[in-house]
DNA sequence: ATAAAAACGGCACTCTGTGCCATAATTTGC
DNA sequence: GCAAATTATGGCACAGAGTGCCGTTTTTAT
């Protein structure tokens, strides 16, 4: 039933857009009433945030169960390479549901709010693992950096998609780590 | 007559909350009709990302006009440093509007896609400055992280604030610097 | 088979946001 | 000054989002 939910709202909003596609219409066509819709999904941004969300809390169960041996941003990166391998396969239409995110501001802003929601687990992660000292505030800022690197990884891939996405995001993230590099150090 | 409306809306966002918040009510206050409220702001929202998109724009400003001598990283530390001194006399109560910013989802999503639009300008004052060799997209990832070290120093200093914003902001871009400093190395 | 529980649909309602048109205020040209 | 044009405002009706309530259908358990 949410299965069919989201087949019909992903097909409206490839042919009308976001905002055209009705509740009414993306809910006659999913074969349920209106109301129901809505005790699904509580708002209709978060037919597209609901996605995010679980993505990032698979991320940090992955974080979670690698070896301590690993250092704490390797680990963490290796996490979020190895869920996006595992999710992008059961996601319909990764491009276009990254395009309404990125064009839509709306959708942009829940996206980002969702993303932002990943950091307390990513953060008590790194902290556990005593990365910078367990110092709890600084971990909370790498996991956000992580978050922002990850964002625009998938900017990058949108915008002119030569690469493939692990590749942008591996390259964010080597970014991230080399900011005060010799190029421009202060 | 937009301060007007600002005032009567900051008023009852304090009394019964944002969502509670009617603009019917807001108008009222503010001696205005409901028709003319959404003239100026497109929607409730708007009235609250509104000062933040502004001040991307003047912090933008302020780098390009920093003396070219100065490090890019070292820049745009200075603009943003300078245009929160000078920016928050005139906020009303600054720490009343982050706290609905971080606490309303809604909000929260507005304030990162309003700080996610700094990037871009940022991001060219970056590569005229050769900064990391005029890569651009380099240069975007880069502006982005310290849009998201500033929305961390912010929310550090929403939510225990012993120490003053400023030194709040300077440290976060300390930290981001220094990612992969020894404590969390590869 | 039947009772309890959960899912669903319909309806009415509030609120946001918009289009349209009439009216009041302000600016501009003379 | 004054008339015309421009601009700001208000009123109204409307579509869509989201919610509360209640009756009905479908599942599930016993």
């Amino acid at each position: 039933m949410l299965r069919e939910i989201e087949r019909a709202a992903w097909e409206l909003f490839g042919t009308v857009g976001f905002d055209r596609a009705t509740v009414e219409e993306i809910s006659r066509n999913a074969g349920v009433s209106r109301r129901t819709f809505f005790r699904y999904y509580r708002t209709k941004e978060q037919l597209l945030s609901f996605s995010v969300e679980h993505f990032g809390e698979r991320v940090a169960q992955r974080f979670a169960a690698a070896p301590k041996s690993r250092k704490p941003l390797a680990a963490l990166e290796d996490a979020v390479l190895s869920e996006l391998k595992e999710g992008m396969k059961d996601l319909r239409q990764p491009k276009e549901m990254l395009g309404l995110m990125f064009e839509e501001p709306n959708l942009r802003g829940r996206f980002l709010c969702a993303l932002s929601r990943w950091v307390p687990a990513l953060s008590k992660e790194l902290a556990k693992r005593k990365a910078y000292r367990g110092d709890a505030a600084r971990c909370d800022l790498v996991a956000a950096l992580y978050c922002t690197a990850f964002d625009q990884a998938h900017l990058r891939w949108y915008r002119d998609g030569n690469l493939d996405l692990p590749t942008h995001i591996k390259r964010a993230f080597r970014q991230l780590r080399e900011t005060n590099g010799p190029d421009c150090s202060r």
